[in-house]
RNA sequence: GCCGAUAUAGCUCAAUCGGUAGAGCAACUGAUUUGUAAUCAGUAGGUUUACGGUUCAAGUCCGUAUAUCGGCUCCA
């Protein structure tokens, strides 16, 4: 148990493996790294210090101070001094003005703006440690010494003022804290450990995908990387055409006036390419939504036919600033696994659930655990009051009546409507938004989309935007990332690697070859003159799921050796009962072996 | 775009104070015919990201550009 001093001077106990207590002795770190860096540095002023997700930062003015890595050890000292001080932490509150008098005095401008924007009547909190005192509505550990050794300065970054673009950057220090060394010590190593499963790192050693300097941003897919992906698509084809989808595709470059119709030039023309043809003014797409309006107005549409559902992998080309870029997650081109429905008003719940359903289905085959958001009308938005309250309420229903729980995101909307967004994550926690379902009342209206209802009158349609994966490339990477490279088989690239023992063996080995490849497996034959040890060394480093391995004694009986990746132990089998179990594998889409 | 860091052979990394750029793996050639994670020997591979500058001398120091990495901001 773990005593900590609330805002309010009282003190409790807690797990020491509770959240709570976590937080808190990182939120305490956070002090003490800012009271050593204000001892060491002059005239530095203080932003903000939380605990996060991993650990906690400060985010401190430094002025022309530059801080790197390397100053990082010299303030880890003095945040070892502080704790071996055993200072006593104190709570206490002032009133609004003492409160900016104190933070006059000090300089800390920061803070007094801090305090300017609370409330009038707020309480203002405080904590104090030794010479130090820091603004703080949050819990503390009762003294400095109970934040031990287990805490490590991570790294250095900029961060704008309150989150703002326009504001001064500040340096923002990192940091990690645990109850014991141990832990800390673990958590670094589980950090090493994931970032060997990093996708930029293995796509390179499997032969994935490349990226170059040629086009920042636009990724190349390799051999191996195009089976994974149409493994991935043609799958995505096929069970959308099983759930009512029908497929579509839609030009890369389409006229700026289009886009000025859409509304996406007004709001996104920094981030659009575009060029001329014929001195008209044209913008390669960023979304294929208009594309597909354009389909839907090809045809006059009875209430009968919705809900309409256009799915298209679509190219799609955006102009992200170069610091944005990462991997294959955040990319200037990407497919989109999109689809547009077209339906009624009254149809929305029930679409959005089948939405939903689909999601599930896909993520599940990966055995991909998802968070959900709800993102709502932003301040740039299109359309009426009415309209948005409509589309957040069915959406709101739809995950409602799935009893999904999902975070709310207040104006974090697209312009055109609300979405309903999947998040997934990436080796080191980082989440990453894949899927999105998004309502649309606008867009329909921009271009005069109608169908016929029941008494031969022209009505509206509502548009659905949603993509399952988000972008194909994104998703591939967090695939990467969550099997190490070690894919389904349904989706590895090489699936079967038959290495025979030596050349004498070679035919029999060719005969096993052909046979796989009738059976549709995609196999490889490793004839070459190495060592068998040497083989089965490359064929686990490629992850390949399954090595059959053929020597005279195999030859002899009509059988095969088959070792299966991260498996020692090797299986004799005969070669129709091996096809046999591939393919149960392959249709069933089989995870084994996975690796977190 | 902003803050910090990094850029050396196909890959992973060395190169002390500024003094002729090295290794392992991979590739290639030859030998080896191999029984469940690396057989041996040899050959070749470089305008040290690019462009400037300082210096008798620059992979190393300085400037600019580009890309990448960790964050911030943004993400229809």
């Amino acid at each position: 148990m773990i005593k900590i001093i609330e805002k309010d001077g009282k003190i409790n106990e807690y797990d020491e493996n509770s959240k709570y207590a976590i937080d808190t002795l990182r939120h305490t770190c956070s002090h003490i790294l800012a009271q050593a860096v204000k001892r060491l540095y002059n005239g530095v002023m203080l932003g903000t210090g939380p605990s996060v997700e991993n650990g906690f930062y400060y985010d401190i003015d430094f002025f022309n101070t530059v801080i790197s890595d390397a100053d990082l050890s010299k303030i880890e000292k003095e945040m070892t001094k502080i704790v071996k001080e055993k200072l006593q932490i104190e709570r206490f509150t002032l009133d609004r003005n003492k409160a900016i008098e104190l933070f006059k005095e000090k300089n800390e401008k920061y803070k007094i703006e801090l305090i300017e924007d609370l409330p009038e009547t707020e309480k203002i909190y405080f904590a104090k440690q030794g010479e130090f005192v820091d603004l703080c509505s949050g819990a503390h550990l009762l003294n400095t010494e109970i934040a031990g050794t287990g805490f490590k300065l991570m790294n250095v970054a900029g961060a704008y003022w309150r989150a703002n673009e326009k504001n001064k950057m500040l340096t923002r220090i990192y940091g990690t804290a645990f109850f014991s060394k141990d832990d800390l010590d673990n958590y670094i190593n589980m950090i090493e450990e994931a970032k060997k499963r990093d996708h930029r790192k293995l796509g390179k050693e499997l032969g994935l995908f490349l990226l170059n300097d040629a086009g920042p941003g636009f990724p190349f897919f390799l051999p191996n990387g195009m089976i994974l992906r149409n493994s991935l698509t043609d799958y995505w084809i096929k069970y959308h055409l099983l759930k009512g989808y029908k497929q579509i595709n839609t030009p890369v470059i389409l006229s700026r006036s289009l886009w000025e119709t859409s509304g996406h030039w007004d709001h996104y023309k920094d981030n659009m390419f575009t060029l001329k043809i014929d001195d008209i003014d044209y913008a390669v797409k960023p979304m294929n939504c208009p594309g597909a309006i354009i389909v839907y107005q090809n045809d006059l549409h009875s209430y009968k036919d919705l809900p309409l559902r256009f799915a298209e992998l679509g190219l799609v080309h955006r102009n992200e600033k170069s610091g944005e870029l990462h991997g294959l997650m955040r990319v200037r081109n990407f497919t989109q696994d999109d689809a547009h429905t077209f339906l009624t008003k009254e149809q929305i719940e029930d679409e959005v659930l089948n939405i939903i359903e689909l999601y599930d289905h896909m993520y599940k085959l990966f055995d991909f655990d998802y968070t959900v958001e709800l993102s709502t009308m932003p301040i740039d938005h299109m359309g009426s009051l009415e309209d948005w309250e409509k589309a957040e309420l069915g959406l709101k229903n739809a995950l409602d009546k799935k009893n999904i729980k999902y975070i709310l995101n207040e104006g974090d909307g697209a312009f055109y409507g609300p979405k309903i967004d999947f998040h997934l994550k990436d080796c080191l926690g980082r989440t990453w938004q894949c899927g999105t379902i998004q309502l649309d009342f606008q867009l329909p209206q921009k271009f005069n989309l109608e169908y016929i209802d029941g008494n031969g009158n022209k009505q509206m349609p509502i548009m659905i935007h949603r993509a399952c994966f988000g972008s194909i490339e994104r998703f591939i990477g967090i695939l990467i990332e969550h099997f190490s490279g070690a894919f389904p088989l349904w989706i590895s690239p090489t699936q079967v690697v038959i290495i025979p023992v030596s050349e004498k063996t070679n035919e029999y080995a060719n005969k096993i070859y052909n046979e796989l490849l009738n059976n549709n497996i995609r196999v490889r034959i490793d004839d070459r003159t190495e060592k068998m040890g040497y083989k089965i060394r490359e064929a686990q480093m490629e992850k390949i799921p399954y090595m059959i391995i053929v020597g005279q004694k195999e030859m002899a009986d009509n059988t095969i050796s088959v070792r299966e990746r991260f498996h020692e132990e090797n299986k004799i089998l005969n070669l129709s009962d091996f096809i046999n179990e591939l393919n149960n594998e392959i249709k069933n889409k089989i995870i084994k072996n996975i690796k977190k």
